[in-house]
DNA sequence: GCCAACGTTGGC
DNA sequence: GCCAACGTTGGC
């Protein structure tokens, strides 16, 4: 199981900042079965890049951390709402979620662009062509490089 | 069970 | 706003 994670958001739906306010955070909303697949491979303590996509320099911008693990998500009961599913019942629920807490920010959030012209980071799922999922694995290499680049400016 | 159509994601 | 990638849906 891979010890480390991305959570990919935008920040106009809920952003790292917000996190740090809120301190922690159930993950709902998550709606692939690959994303899910991953949230309910997390344990207790595991931490997870936290990035923020959709706007002009999407950037890895700091930690989180796994506080609680999968359990359904009550977004899913939630008639009317955004994240409603009809086939999903209390008994036999289709989506789950974790909970996450702020850790820390970075000193440089660590940019796509610069993820990419990083040789080493190849073969990063998020830097895959028409890669999209919101909650994928980081290996332990690539957590490491990331954090590296984080503690410096970039150019 | 195949696969075309459709919807969504997300970088650019 | 465009569009490539890709997951999902639904007709057959």
């Amino acid at each position: 199981m891979p010890p480390y994670w991305l959570m990919k958001t935008e920040p106009s739906a809920y952003s790292f900042e917000r996190l740090h306010q809120e301190r922690t955070t159930p993950w709902t909303g998550v709606r692939n079965f690959q994303a899910r697949n991953n949230m309910m491979e997390m344990r207790l303590g595991d931490l997870g890049l936290f990035y923020h996509s959709s706007i002009a320099e999407p950037a890895a911008v700091g930690i989180c951390e796994v506080v609680k693990t999968a359990y359904p998500d009550f977004t899913q009961f939630d008639r009317g709402g955004e994240y409603f599913d009809g086939r999903a019942r209390p008994d036999k629920p289709i989506w789950y979620m974790v909970d996450v807490a702020y850790l820390e920010a970075f000193d440089n959030p660590v940019t796509l662009a610069r993820m990419r012209a990083e040789p080493r980071l190849v073969g990063m799922a998020l830097l895959r062509r028409g890669q999209r999922l919101s909650v994928q694995p980081v290996m332990p290499h690539e957590w490491k490089i990331v954090l590296e680049l984080s503690k410096s400016p970039s150019g």
